[in-house]
DNA sequence: GTCGTGACTAGCC
DNA sequence: CGGCTAGCCACGA
């Protein structure tokens, strides 16, 4: 039996190097397009941290969001994943965003 | 079972 | 364009 949780961890893990994706997008490939609001919360207890890579998960504003471990942090990992960041704002986001629901 | 919180989103002024 | 409010879902106490 898998739980909310861990349909979030799991589209999360499917988001590549280099891409990005919005909870938007998450929650709508979970099957709750509108549960953006729990799949930040999942995230935010993230019981697996670096087992999953939440900091590639931004807000559909093109901004890097937050992080558990501080957004400052969550944007020099998204740039060393080669993702251009600038005070919190991703530039090529839609050219670094990756859809959930169209990966086909 | 009910209340409160949160890494959000969209709309309004 | 900027700031604020309301709505939404899941989890914990």
């Amino acid at each position: 039996m898998i739980s909310f949780s861990e349909k979030v961890f799991a589209a999360m893990k499917r988001i590549p190097k280099g891409k990005v994706s919005t909870y938007r997008e998450i929650a709508k490939f979970i099957g709750k397009p509108n549960a953006f609001r729990a799949v930040g919360n999942t995230c935010n207890k993230n019981p697996n941290a670096p087992r999953v890579p939440c900091h590639r998960v931004v807000k559909s504003d093109g901004r890097v969001g937050g992080y558990a471990f501080g957004e400052k942090k969550k944007i020099l990992l998204l740039q060393n994943e080669g993702i251009k960041v600038k005070k919190g704002r991703i530039l090529n986001f839609e050219d670094c965003l990756l859809k959930t629901s169209e990966g086909r």
